[in-house]
DNA sequence: TTGTATGCGTTATCAT
DNA sequence: ATGATAACGCATACAA
């Protein structure tokens, strides 16, 4: 009679219950189709019996693999890249992987400790966020022979492999929207860009269109604020406080929680929604599109990226050379928030 | 000259490097004040030097702790999973652990499967969301040893470790004020309840504020959707849409989410909010407060939640017996979206 | 305080 | 197709 106490099962009991090796049942787990259906029948009927699971740490140690891939992103609390992250997770899923995930709260240096937090955990791949890493944290990823993607971020010199989309191209279009309607001076609230290359690109590219019509953008009209939605409504205020003649007309969002902010607040202070002033937002957040009026705001492939994102390091894991440069599309979504300029 | 080539250095390259043995390379990494200051700090040099980076597998193989938690959510697509999850991942990185992250989708088979592929993984605990569960989903745990706590949901009789709040006795309340309101006749737009404790005892709980006033909930009045905007938005339509004697004067809704969309459609649908019908939501989502008018609902504190739930399971890591149960306070937010009904 | 030596549960190589 | 056995990198009980 086996010692039933606080012994959880491992490969030696089951191998002894059934009357195998241990290398017959870690076959029968691994790669069942390398032993005859009889014996593989008896194993996993211990499997069961002894309600058997295995233990990932001797796996790791053993094959060098965690089934695991990390991920470190700037928050969670945006809903954004929540569904992002969403997306990978499924993905490692349906993969037979599991997501180690970190947050670096927008912190370049907080980043570097949890990739190194990650690699420690022995994660078989990475995702980040970006452009903007401390050199570091690159570098020990690559010593470490991690495969690693970022994302949300593409431009055509990226040093690394990413998957993402040009921000200052998307935010120059929806510019350019605002410009062809008829607008001469537009404000901007930005995210905050210390360690965020994708809320300097998006101002590039709003200063690109401005300077393509020989317009520029006013110190005075650009504001950095956290993505909260009460700093949107101040930042709207503080815009709106400025003389008549530098005050914009239409304004670009870093992101739709800015944007929805200033419209809540432009609707609060009485202003119109449109007709006063045209406001754009940037991700397309599910709630854009049902306020009234509708957000017009550039809309981003965040489920497509975390899935090629996902799809990209299995592939590395799975000893593939996919593309390491992967651009996606953006779309100018227009909707009700965006009208010429009032005639005054 | 040792061979420098694709060979990650190990405790033995460091131990070698400094001039002592392994053991003493462990214990300046786990517990530095055992080892006198002069050979730690040749140790350390030696690990700067060589880049050491600690190997996770091994680690969690000789010690039986991966410094790991894990925690297994409906969805990340919801802004609420996604801050308390965010609360969750914080804590548990200040006290050095890293978050394996599950999604269930609401399906307690495939919860049982994320369950299950964290523990292989080794989780030192385990992190879930209410009370409907897959009974073998609880007995893997407690066979394991892995110490858990269910999140969102508190009740006087639960069976296991939970952190949460009273679900029943929200709903109860912020119908009350519905009732106090003098409205009579209350309509649900519910989340779907299969497999979500939440979701059933929020519609008991309006159900008992109902009949403390010998009022019932009419079959036509309660509808189940899922968390999304638009599903807000239809089930709205098809409420109003009800006779005359059987259409709710107000509305109470699952989440924040259906709530918002039941307010636009309100508004799309020319309706005055809250002069022609009042709407209540549930979670209090950063938006709510925002919107005009502010939306009446529940503040849940998902962020202490999630602290709790992480520091619970850190308790029981270090080896203490915290409270297994603990309930927190949900907080009737009154904003503008409920008034009086109007006299017809 | 420091070193020695064993074992953790697998995988994988090599026989058979 | 199956079995025996040597790593895998570290923590820890024990010895010194």
């Amino acid at each position: 009679m086996p010692d039933k106490q606080n012994h959880l099962p491992n490969l030696q009991d089951i191998a002894t219950a059934a009357g195998v090796s241990t290398a017959t049942v870690s076959r029968v787990l691994n790669s069942p189709a390398d032993v005859r259906p009889a014996l593989r029948e008896k194993v996993e009927v211990q499997i069961r019996k002894l309600g058997y699971v295995r233990h990932g740490a001797a796996r790791a140690l053993a094959s060098a693999r965690s089934h695991t891939v990390g991920a470190v992103i700037p928050t969670l609390e945006s809903a954004i890249f929540a569904s992002g992250v969403n997306a990978v997770e499924n993905r490692l899923t349906e993969a037979g992987y599991t997501l180690l995930l970190a947050v670096t709260n927008y912190d370049l240096q907080h980043e570097y400790e949890q990739v190194k937090a990650l690699i420690e955990r022995g994660v078989d791949g990475m995702i980040l966020v970006g452009r903007d890493h401390d050199p570091a944290t690159l570098i020990m990823l690559e010593r470490q022979g991690c495969p690693y993607v970022t994302t949300w971020t593409y431009t055509a010199d990226a040093p690394h492999p990413c998957v993402g989309f040009d921000n200052a191209d998307a935010a120059h279009r929806i510019t350019a929207h605002l410009l062809a309607l008829g607008h001469t001076r537009i404000g901007v609230i930005a995210g905050i860009t210390s360690g965020n290359d994708r809320a300097r690109e998006r101002i590039a590219g709003v200063k690109a269109a401005l300077k393509s019509q020989q317009l520029n953008l006013h110190r005075k009209c650009l504001i950095e604020k956290p993505y909260e939605v009460s700093e949107g409504r101040d930042a709207f205020r503080t815009l709106m406080a400025l003389p008549n003649d530098i005050r914009p007309t239409a304004l670009f969002c870093g992101n739709d929680v800015l944007a929805v902010g200033a419209v809540l607040e432009a609707q609060h202070m009485g202003l119109k929604v449109p007709q006063n002033i045209s406001i754009v937002g940037f991700d397309d957040l599910p709630l854009s599109a049902h306020m009234s009026p509708g957000l017009t705001t550039v809309h981003v492939p965040s489920r497509r990226m975390g899935e090629h994102a996902a799809d990209y390091i299995l592939a590395c894991i799975g000893g593939e050379s996919p593309d390491p440069r992967n651009k996606l599309p953006t779309d100018i979504m227009i909707r009700g928030t965006t009208a010429r300029p009032s005639k005054t």
